[in-house]
DNA sequence: GTATTGCATGTACCTAAGTACGGAGTCAAG
DNA sequence: CTTGACTCCGTACTTAGGTACATGCAATAC
């Protein structure tokens, strides 16, 4: 892929050669990572990733690290943390493990804590099905007597 | 509470004494309720409850309706139904059982999808943390190796 | 009678995580 | 050379469920 020149090549258009060679337009990043120009955009503004210096001819390019870094936000989203979360982890690169953990941990807290709530409700919605079952008179609801007032 | 009047009174007069008696302002409704004021303003402007016409003087006064319809509402918010579908529910307040039955068993099956997306988020959450406990070096955090493309 | 609440009305703001749009510049193909 | 696709940039819009604020008037308290 990479085209050698042989003469009178410095080593800034060596690289900048090379540079083109992975060239990698914001919506060629896009595609590689399936999310929309415009999220890419948004993480740009959000400061989760930072923007490529925009050359004084021509578009961006976008290097590997940046797919990388988009990546881990997309990988962080999936495990329930937040954007403002995900740019805590983000700064906690080289943090102890123990403040991951922490963030981690309350995260599951969490989590569990969703998933109890849920469980109520499943159990309330369950009880009301189970009276509309028992109910002959099409016309007339149990659900809807039971969100009335008393 | 209603004082009765004996003489030369019409029937216009009569109501009118017993409105004023059960005068309910919109922040004597929001206390009653416990919701803010601006919370009933808001649905009035959604269209979930109607406004009380202002009298030409003086200031609105909601009817026990509204704390009944209010009432109901929030009922079913707390059995997770969004405005939205609450909007739905009253209108459907004369419609057949089946039809109850069955937006309650759609939520019902979304509560369930919710729940078990959560339980993936705790089995995953956990097994990070279960690295992060066998892990010696505190400087080097499995999480975030996890997060890390490969 | 005046000062302080309270109400009415309309509009703006909030969070979260984007999405859409308008106008100008740029690049590549035919 | 022109057309269409892409980029850049800034700003506005989206959903959901409210919350807050500014202005003007009404009612009540002292």
């Amino acid at each position: 892929m990479v085209t050698l020149i042989r003469y009178k090549v410095s080593k800034q258009k060596v690289s900048k050669v090379i540079d083109n060679v992975s060239k990698r337009t914001i919506s060629m990043l896009a595609k590689e990572l399936s999310v929309n120009v415009e999220t890419i955009r948004f993480y740009e503004r959000k400061g989760l990733i930072k923007q490529p210096p925009k050359p004084m001819q021509g578009y961006r390019h976008y290097p590997k690290e940046t797919v990388n870094r988009i990546h881990f936000i997309k990988r962080s989203q999936e495990l329930g943390f937040t954007l403002n979360e995900i740019e805590g982890l983000l700064a906690l690169n080289d943090s102890p493990c123990s403040k991951v953990q922490e963030l981690a941990n309350k995260k599951l807290i969490a989590v569990q804590k969703k998933m109890a709530d849920l469980l109520l409700l499943e159990h309330a919605l369950e009880e009301h099905l189970g009276q509309c079952q028992n109910n002959d008179d099409d016309s007339h609801c149990p659900i809807i007597d039971s969100l009335q007032p008393k």
